[in-house]
DNA sequence: TTATGCTCTGTCACTAAGTGACATTCGAGG
DNA sequence: CCTCGAATGTCACTTAGTGACAGAGCATAA
């Protein structure tokens, strides 16, 4: 009937603003489709259900954060590339401050937005404990599962936190700054599961020896580097 | 028309069966019924949705674990209290375990299962996070949530890891105890955010001296104690 | 311009989840 | 035997979600 091409956008603004004035389970599929002014079977040709047309960004996330993961070099350390993975997600919130924060007031109130979200933030959880594993040594990989799991759980939770905390205050600040501290106190805990393959290194002021065992992982390898390096430029 | 009193349990064995043989989603709640030999109507007095027909023991379940944490002694260390409520959610499932199997051979195949007990799950880690809260002074609580969080989110990690695994497993051998391990090793990593009011102590063979500041949680104090004393008993 | 094809959309019809109202039956206790 | 309350059965209804088919909008090639 209008312009074509932003039925999706309208259905979900559509949703969100009726769902805060009346209730999410108030509003019907037919009230938000002629809010819209699209039909109601074209708002299920955009969500597979009424929930997920309040978050409708979870899905394309979730591709990207699993592109980034698969596309990771080897050569960092596995815990800074899946807290990068978590600001991609938080990132997407702060695309549109506004939106986020009326979605929050509904997932505050609605239950069935509440799990719904819960499960999409389960699977991007789910994809950093499978980087994880991916990452380690395959002879090593049943024996670190329950370390993997846990510090993804870990990194989500304080994804969540730092994103709901911002959230409650209205999405003013600089939240990525605050993802980095989070996270950093997080990794700092759980950094001796990821540090296994040892690595020692005695530096003189003009050259750097690094002494590791064979099967230590370039990204350790890196690290050392870096840290022995202090922030200068090292010597080629 | 029968015995009255094992509607829910015929119920839920009913749609656990039927959904293994054809599909949780190509089964209706009519068949579900009419297999338990009950109308559609007593279905939904005692399920609140077709999900929630597989895991009918998770409300029971969440109210003991929250009346546990509740009434848990303030002496005892936080994270050991959280790990036996841990423990609570894992007897459950190991009190059936052929149940148990057989619902997770159901949740692996069927997302829409998968997203209700992730659901359910989310609310035991809320409650634990929520008992860590109330567990440190009022004047702490907001610097420490995002270590409760962290927290809550690592020991249910670690309870679902265990819990998989087993009923990966089939089912066979003693749970608790890899439970324990589990949440020991995570315990560990996390030990320095609950160990804020710092206790030092002075021990000689005959006299125990402990040292602490005022505002020493009592918990601390007992957890020296007890190591001091190496196992043995303390002298009254 | 018309023809062709693709994608998005509207319409209709249908299954099934979940709820409210009311009647009925079972079981315990007087 | 009667009564009361809780669990159940019956009926009717709204609404989520899906399948099938037709039409509209927009591109490209002839």
């Amino acid at each position: 009937m209008s312009g074509r091409r932003d039925a999706r956008r309208a259905l979900m603004s559509a949703a969100i603003s009726l769902s805060l004035e009346r209730g999410f389970d108030a509003t019907t599929v037919d009230e938000i489709a002629s809010a819209a002014g699209v039909a109601r079977r074209t708002f299920f040709r955009h969500f597979r259900a009424k929930e997920d047309a309040v978050f409708p960004d979870h899905g394309a996330c979730l591709e990207r954060v699993t592109a980034f993961l698969d596309a990771a070099s080897p050569l960092r350390a596995p815990l800074e590339v899946v807290a990068d993975a978590a600001r991609i997600v938080l990132d997407m919130y702060a695309e549109d401050p506004e939106t986020a924060v009326r979605r929050y007031e509904l997932t505050r109130r609605v239950p069935a937005l509440r799990d719904w979200e819960i499960g999409a933030t389960s699977r991007y959880q789910r994809a950093f404990a499978r980087y994880l594993d991916a990452r380690r040594d395959p002879a090593d990989r049943d024996r670190f599962r329950l370390q993997h799991e846990v510090a993804a759980a870990s990194v989500a939770a304080a994804h969540n936190h730092v994103l709901r905390t911002w959230l409650r205050e209205g999405g003013e600040p600089d939240v990525r700054a605050r993802l980095t501290a989070a996270i950093t106190d997080v990794a700092a805990a759980l950094h001796p599961w990821f540090t296994h393959g040892t690595t020692e290194k005695a530096a003189s002021d003009e050259v750097m020896v690094v002494v590791a065992r064979p099967d230590t992982p370039l990204w350790r390898i890196a690290e050392q580097i870096q840290s022995a390096a202090g922030g200068q430029n090292v010597p080629g």
